[in-house]
DNA sequence: TGTACATCAGTGAACGCGCGTTCACTGATGTAC
DNA sequence: TGTACATCAGTGAACGCGCGTTCACTGATGTAC
């Protein structure tokens, strides 16, 4: 089946095309040197332009960041979904472990982009970037929907957690998880925020340098830590056995 | 009893104090937009001097950013130890807690050095900054202390967190812990590596903005979460109410 | 105590740099008749 | 199919900016005799 006439502008086609150059590039000399060093004359100089035709395909530098940030949320946001609809959906804890997995080689594979959104504020980070916002949601809500379901299922022993909540802490977690539609009661958010902690921590230290360098077995010490984190609510206590040999497949090397 | 000669005399007072002039107004310029944004120009303009002059106190501004840093490892170590010291030594489980609480505080109060050290690599932060490798090595001597201490103390259920851990594993650690001479088996550098990561991960966090906003009950979620790292590998089990009600007086209070 | 000299803080002009962005333009690509 | 015109990608010079750093200098502060 061959295409007859290309729906698509021969012109539209080909500024697509640049548009996408541009973008690339400046996605290099992001991850290169930071985003204090992204220019548009270094992208213009690299691609053998004018520092002035940039401005046919982009408003400008700040309005161009923005749009990478965005889609690197965008990316990170399909990897977790990715993780999460292709492991076994009876077997909560190996989910989670998967999707925690997908984070850490999401962030593995970019640095920039992952500092940009979870270091210390860029402007536009904070600024009102509305498709960014929406797809760092998306990516979190990955994490909700692995907690939701576990609770759902039983496989959490919610009341013990619930037992441990002061009051107004309780009815602070509630408020928000109202507030945000998320089915999920006061303990299960609970659970979420110290698994998102330990989930953000490792992967933060480990890639700003923070880990002991010489150990070897960096892709263990993060499984560990990350069933860990679960483990110790899961129902049926501690039995770490039944997580920790997962298929070498989706483990990320530390580089 | 008066002073009858300075031992000190008056222009190197003068010029000490002239530098230390330098270094807090370059501090407020870091502190309000960053790192990228400090500039030796900057810094003389609001200070009334002409750019130029800043040379006679510092070689260059890289020398100078370096020198900053350095200067805020120190004062976090130094608010660790403090908290070390204060706390009782023989309730090993309230005084991680303080130190934990120390550290926060610290990073609320100095977010720009926290960034920097424990963010996104600005390049003087991954060089040879000898003074500032040695500072942060002490601030985190102190976690290490709380743990060895604990262990030491036989608080903390080694055996269990023992017959988790991989053989490679645990050989991993042990060699790590021999060449760096922390006293503390595997199974302690395990728990103080969790220990570690949940704790950095809840500061930055917070500190960018990830933890849900409407929340209203930080501090004490903070409390609870570190809590909870370490009680899980306390001998006898969860006994939140144990550490729980500690007087408030030096908790941070979230901005 | 007074004078001659050395030290050193601070000045102001200048250098070369890279940046974002504007603007009038050229020339190629498409479109309408 | 051929011509006239509109669209639009890309150019190159220029603007004003702030930066780090150098350098020859002025004038005040200290020191030695």
């Amino acid at each position: 089946m061959t295409v007859v006439s290309s729906p698509v502008p021969r012109r539209e086609r080909l500024r697509q095309a640049t548009l996408d150059e541009i973008k690339q590039t400046a996605r290099a000399q992001l991850a290169e040197r930071g985003p204090a060093a992204l220019s548009l004359r270094g992208v213009a100089r690299v691609m053998g332009m004018a520092p002035s035709a940039l401005y046919r395909y982009v408003d400008s530098r700040e309005i161009l960041l923005a749009e990478l940030v965005a889609d690197g949320f965008a990316s990170l946001a399909e990897a977790l979904e990715a993780a999460f609809d292709a492991a076994d959906p009876h077997d909560h804890l190996r989910r989670w472990l998967q999707v925690a997995r997908a984070q850490r080689r999401w962030a593995l594979d970019h640095p920039t982009e992952y500092g940009l959104i979870f270091g210390p504020g860029i402007p536009c980070a904070t600024s009102t970037n509305d498709r960014m916002i929406t797809q760092l949601h998306r990516a979190v809500a990955v994490l909700f929907r692995c907690m939701s379901e576990s609770t759902g299922a039983g496989m959490i022993d919610t009341a013990a957690v619930d037992a441990q909540l002061t009051p107004p802490m309780r009815a602070s977690l509630q408020a928000w998880g109202r507030d945000h539609d998320v089915a999920i009661d006061a303990a299960g958010l609970a659970v979420c925020l110290a698994v998102w902690t330990q989930l953000h921590g490792f992967i933060s230290l480990e890639m700003f340098g923070h880990l002991p360098p010489a150990l070897d077995d960096i892709d263990e010490l993060f499984d560990r830590q990350m069933a860990d984190a679960i483990i110790r609510v899961w129902r049926g206590g501690y039995n770490l056995a039944t997580v920790m040999p997962v298929p070498p497949a989706d483990r990320p090397v530390a580089k």
